[in-house]
DNA sequence: ATCGAATCTTTACAGTGTAAACTTGACGTC
DNA sequence: GACGTCAAGTTTACACTGTAAAGATTCGAT
């Protein structure tokens, strides 16, 4: 049960990381509602205040969790990008197969991450190495004169949208496969024929 | 605070559509986070595990308002694609922009009637009205010898990640206009150049 | 009018977040 | 080396949640 602790010591040592780690173990084996800061102390061996020492509140919790689980997504993405032809397309999709790749993999990680209700608007989406690696594979796609947040956010919206659907169960138990959906990437950036 | 009941009776006569009514209000004044069994049954004025034993469970009654929301949200896009020029494309924008619409209007109903998990993967996605609605809209644009589910897929997982990382707090405190995402949807159906 | 069944209440319990006061221990200063 | 300070955890407490079980009330069919 317990991972860290030594009950012994009064002091943890390492408190932060082991309540962060301990998050994501629940995460994993029994999903996004069945996390709890006194779940998570539990498992540190620690009481169950603890955790309101370290991050203030659940949601303080649930950002530290996010700050790791990040680190895995951007991972994926970029393996699958690598994995990919190395055209402006083939990165394109890479990512994009890495995203949804990682929603499937770690389903509670990822909508904890991104179900997450940013407070503070001026924590903005360019601070992140996530969405820098979105922004530099969807950079070939912008034509001049127009925004680049707009190509991004096209990008993002469809893959962030198809992978929640099928998460929640709204796309029955045949979705259609990843490629069948980015194929309308095909026309990324492209004026109207 | 109370809405229907008369304290005298011990039969209410219609708890069923109260108990909705009282979460419906719920999520609108306080959000997603503050529909509880107990404060939907306190403002029904009824006691406070009345609830159980129409919806069995707080994910029975959320399943029950979000019919009467799902409605709502039909609507919506019925509205506006009725506002909307009178083609194909026209109408697939319209049902778009009810949905964003929908989205920013009732947040709170927007979030919940979409991130419930559905248990039962055989109340398929046809079933619902509004899916029907995305499908007619839909048929215009689906390639023959393709399946229609993949056209429609893709519209929606657009409009639905849009929306969702807008509601989350994703797209910063300027997101981008609605018609620059949906312009993506101007080359849906069409094969790669 | 009566009896069964549906509807609602009461009571109870375990789990949750969170605040406050308290205890422990580490570390620098004299 | 004793001391003070302060961060790190613990203990205690409270309000709120879902939910189960058992009792009370009322409706409706017979």
């Amino acid at each position: 049960m317990e991972l860290t602790k030594d009950k012994s010591r009064h002091h943890h040592g390492n408190l932060h990381a082991a309540l962060v780690e301990a998050g994501i173990e629940i995460l994993r084996s029994s999903g996004l509602d069945a996390l709890s800061l006194r779940k998570c102390a539990a498992l540190a061996g620690v009481s169950h205040a603890a955790p309101a020492h370290h991050f203030g509140n659940l949601e303080g919790l649930k950002w530290a969790i996010a700050e790791e689980a990040f680190a895995r997504f951007s991972e994926f993405m970029r393996t699958h990008a690598a994995a990919s032809d190395n055209t402006a397309h083939g990165r394109l999709l890479g990512i994009c197969r890495g995203y949804l790749a990682f929603a499937r993999a770690e389903p509670a990680l990822y909508e904890m991450i991104f179900c997450l209700q940013r407070k503070d608007p001026e924590s903005k989406r360019d601070a992140s190495t996530s969405y820098s690696i979105l922004r530099d594979t969807c950079a070939p796609f912008v034509p001049s004169g127009t925004d680049p947040v707009i190509i991004e956010t096209q990008v993002w919206s469809l893959v962030h949208g198809f992978a929640l659907l099928e998460l929640h169960g709204r796309l029955g138990d045949t979705p259609p496969p990843d490629d069948a959906i980015l194929a309308l990437l095909r026309h990324i950036g492209q004026e109207p024929a």
